[in-house]
DNA sequence: ACCACATTGCAACATAGTTGCAAAAAATAA
DNA sequence: TTATTTTTTGCAACTATGTTGCAATGTGGT
């Protein structure tokens, strides 16, 4: 786990640091996605909030974890698939939030379906999230 | 116009006052969606930022507008069409934000496409927003 | 015009996120 | 290994977004 955290950070030109370390290490052991606040409470006293902030902020812009946009104003971040890198991101799967436990899943098998824009419309990217229960909540 | 605002009002079961009026009918103006900001911008020092918060959410719980969730952690607020009532959201088209001049706008006529969920996963909500540039940035 | 109730404005608070800068830690060179 | 350069971190301060309680004001109904 520890070797893969540093060839992950090593292969994106990053510096090994103690916040990138524990941060990555933290969403590979994560099978939902972590909010800012997850992040904080799983660390402890042991990074500054803005080190997160710019932690978060690096790894989105070499394409390691992305974004998913929330109706609650809080962005949370998942683990990009292999195909993103620094300057595109390939993220093109549904996101599913639960309303029962607050687990934010990335559905990587459920692809977003293609759709028509009207003339004239150009579209740069497209989140696409789900709310409601998920599978553990529903048994 | 104006009646339009009270008659609206009146339907849902809300006194008349002037914050109300005033929002609304900016809504009613607006082809775009509308941030919290845009509103204040709009109508001044004229009403406290409390109560355009509350205003907003009243009118939500009324069924007159929806949210729209983004990735830049301002939610935005547009007109439902007649559909929505009061418990119940029928909002189901495509938002598109231009990264260009910034409006969101429904796509009223662009109809989220149907999705297979894995086995347990049950939806309640889905919000699909595009980005990209609109037809009026891309002339 | 009066009364009951809903709405507003204010103050204070809570959360989310950003920026500048000096100190500390990595990476690199010697 | 040590010295130097570069990157990253922590702190302080700030902006934006959103919420809550409560007294004062405005609205609707009689």
């Amino acid at each position: 786990m520890v070797e893969q955290v540093i060839e992950t950070l090593k292969k994106n030109q990053l510096s090994i640091t103690d916040s990138r370390k524990t941060i990555l290490q933290l969403f590979m052991q994560s099978d939902g996605a972590l909010a800012h606040m997850d992040i904080e409470n799983n660390t402890g006293e042991e990074f500054d909030r803005v080190t997160i902030y710019r932690t978060l902020q690096t790894f989105v812009d070499k394409g390691i974890i992305h974004t998913i946009p929330s109706s609650d104003n809080a962005i949370r971040y998942a683990l990009c698939k292999d195909a993103c890198g620094e300057g595109h991101h390939h993220d093109n799967h549904i996101h599913f939030m639960c309303d029962c436990c607050g687990t934010t899943y990335c559905l990587d098998h459920v692809q977003v379906p293609t759709f028509q824009l009207p003339g004239g419309f150009l579209a740069a990217r497209t989140d696409m999230v789900v709310s409601g229960s998920c599978n553990r909540c529903n048994q």
